[in-house]
DNA sequence: TTTAATTGCTAAATCGGTTTAGTATCTTGC
DNA sequence: GCAAGATACTAAACCGATTTAGCAATTAAA
């Protein structure tokens, strides 16, 4: 009933040849190790003819090359992370990778679990959202000379490839913005992580506030209680104690989705007036109404310029040269949401 | 620089004794192999003092198990997929499995090339959202007694484990629900493909209007379209034909966003008043306005009963036995859009 | 007291490939 | 005519685990 795979060894056998002619021809050495033209036509019939491919278990445990890159993210639920999935999926597919995605749901222990776990399988690199202390185990991965390329955002402490976004410029534009269409009360709604990617945001919202001597609002709601689903109750608290607030940066778009809801319960007026800017643009932002403002990661680029990289690291195996560092700008894509409008 | 990674030889190698010692304390057969308590305890004590962690490539080699899964869907970017993906995922980590995702965008080429590089990497079971055509495939899969279990949709001409929802009842009560709150003009967008789900959909909705004797309205846009980002065309003439629609339901969540966008573009006003219901949720329809009402799919049975099923193939090696199938309700979660406003 | 069973441990085969280090034959160059 | 080099191919080691078969010493049963 079960039939099994057929090996390498079945050809040669069926071949009368050895495996090792086999294998060479099978890696394109056939000139290389002088096996004849007659003989490597005969073995590429055959393995065509059964329709043969090789077992990469095998392969890799010889090799010690899995073919299998890691693409770890805070939540591939979120509709940021999934469409970095699907651009990395289909670059690495197009190079013969394969790739396992996780989530680590910003959980350091998480992150080292799952890391340990896919050393565990010798996959050939890491591209990697890091939770907020993981700079430590990203160092031991380089000391082991693991191809890892952070994404989204960085440590300063650590000497890494990584490929990010300028967050401090992009909350600068958004707030600008803003401030050029008449707002003058601008609040800006984070989480608490001192990550890089926040940590940039939230300067580049507190350099712009300063510069144009505006008040700053600024909430930071502590990350768990986001995941708890306690956001709302934070952003309605702010709302209330922050009456003369005219308009919102959101940091991310879980937050934006939070601070929609309140809005539509509390104030369902608002929605008309206030202004609004999110980070992480939505399909449905297109259409909602008003149309919403949205900081716009250049997710192609960042795909492709994490993939790039990790190749590299791959090919040249010695990966502790120089690192190569990435910043590439987000966009703001202007809709009604931050306009003055009535 | 690059230390390498210990194995059971050099554990073996450093206490004096033979690999297969260790390996059988490593998998708790110290007892049954009669491996005395204080080696046992040595051993445990090195492994752990070293950090060993067996190399996993070699034992899916030996063991033919990779404690690898997949999740192929249609586009890991889209929402529902993503979030399928997020819930498989959780659980397949619970039980020791990790999971490779994939996109087939519906296409049989595509799902073929996939599945034969996985099986190539031993995977231990599939979880597959099929394209149209996939049927002889997964045929084969099935005659090599490889666990699959059909996620989403199904083929009537295959005897193979399905969890799928039951989308005739869901666009049944979907159109029920408009009709009961004063729709008669209720049209139907959906794509051309003959899959399962899109076919008892169709039914579902054909049902109804025959039923309630009111006239069909059925777009039926081709698939290949929808990814092109032609649909709003489609739409747009569509409703120009059909000025007398009140309402429509779309069968998919890209679908509604699609005509969401023309009657922004198209209609600006007839958002207020005409009865919209869209498969499968999205957090922003909660605050959109109106508010969309939205068939929800229970996500979280799905994934559970997937994981359940595969689990249960992976262990009883024979999967020749009779095939489970498993129908899970959706539910319809009214809000504003399909109510007569004004 | 002898045989049988149990205890404690290990050598070697195996999974399915890749790669190193050959061997044997055939050409060349001088 | 003979050494050197090229040609055509292969045996065996290896990657790192699991597993089978079996050996030697001890204990139990007859």
């Amino acid at each position: 009933m079960k039939k099994k795979r057929i090996s390498i060894k079945d050809i040669a056998a069926h071949l009368n040849i050895s495996v090792t002619t086999v294998s060479f021809v099978l890696n394109g050495k056939s000139e290389e190790k002088h096996i004849s033209k007659a003989l490597t036509e005969k073995v590429l019939k055959y393995v065509q003819e059964v329709n043969y491919t090789p077992n990469q278990i095998a392969q890799s445990l010889r090799t010690g090359q899995s073919k299998i890159l890691v693409f770890m993210v805070e939540d591939i639920s979120n509709l940021f992370f999934a469409q970095l999935a699907r651009l990395i999926e289909d670059l690495a597919y197009k190079k013969g990778y394969k790739v396992l995605f996780c989530s680590n749901d910003n959980d350091d222990k998480k992150s080292i679990e799952l890391i340990n776990l896919f050393k565990d399988r010798q996959v050939d690199g890491f591209i990697i959202v890091p939770s907020p202390n993981l700079d430590k185990t990203i160092a031991h991965l380089l000391d082991e000379n693991i191809p890892v390329v952070l994404f989204d955002r960085y440590f300063a402490s650590l000497e890494a490839n990584y490929v990010i976004t300028n967050n401090k410029a992009a909350t600068e534009n958004a707030v600008i913005h803003l401030f050029e269409n008449g707002f003058r009360n601008i609040a800006y709604i984070t989480i608490d992580a001192i990550q890089s990617q926040m940590a940039d945001r939230l300067e580049g919202y507190e350099a712009v506030v300063e510069k144009y001597n505006i008040p700053n609002y600024t909430l930071q709601i502590p990350f768990e209680e986001t995941t708890q689903g306690n956001s709302e109750r934070y952003i309605k608290d702010f709302m209330e104690e922050n009456p003369s607030i005219d308009s919102i940066l959101f940091a991310t778009n879980y937050l934006t989705q939070s601070g929609l809801k309140v809005i539509k319960q509390e104030y369902p007026d608002l929605i008309n007036s206030i202004g609004i800017i999110t980070f992480d643009d939505n399909e449905l932002f297109k259409t909602y109404s008003p149309t919403i403002t949205a900081v716009s990661q250049p997710t192609q680029e960042m795909a492709t310029m994490a993939m790039s990289l990790i190749l590299d690291l791959i090919k040249k195996k010695d990966s502790s040269k120089s690192k190569q560092t990435i910043t590439l700008e987000s966009s703001l894509i202007v809709r009604e949401s931050s306009k003055k409008r009535n």
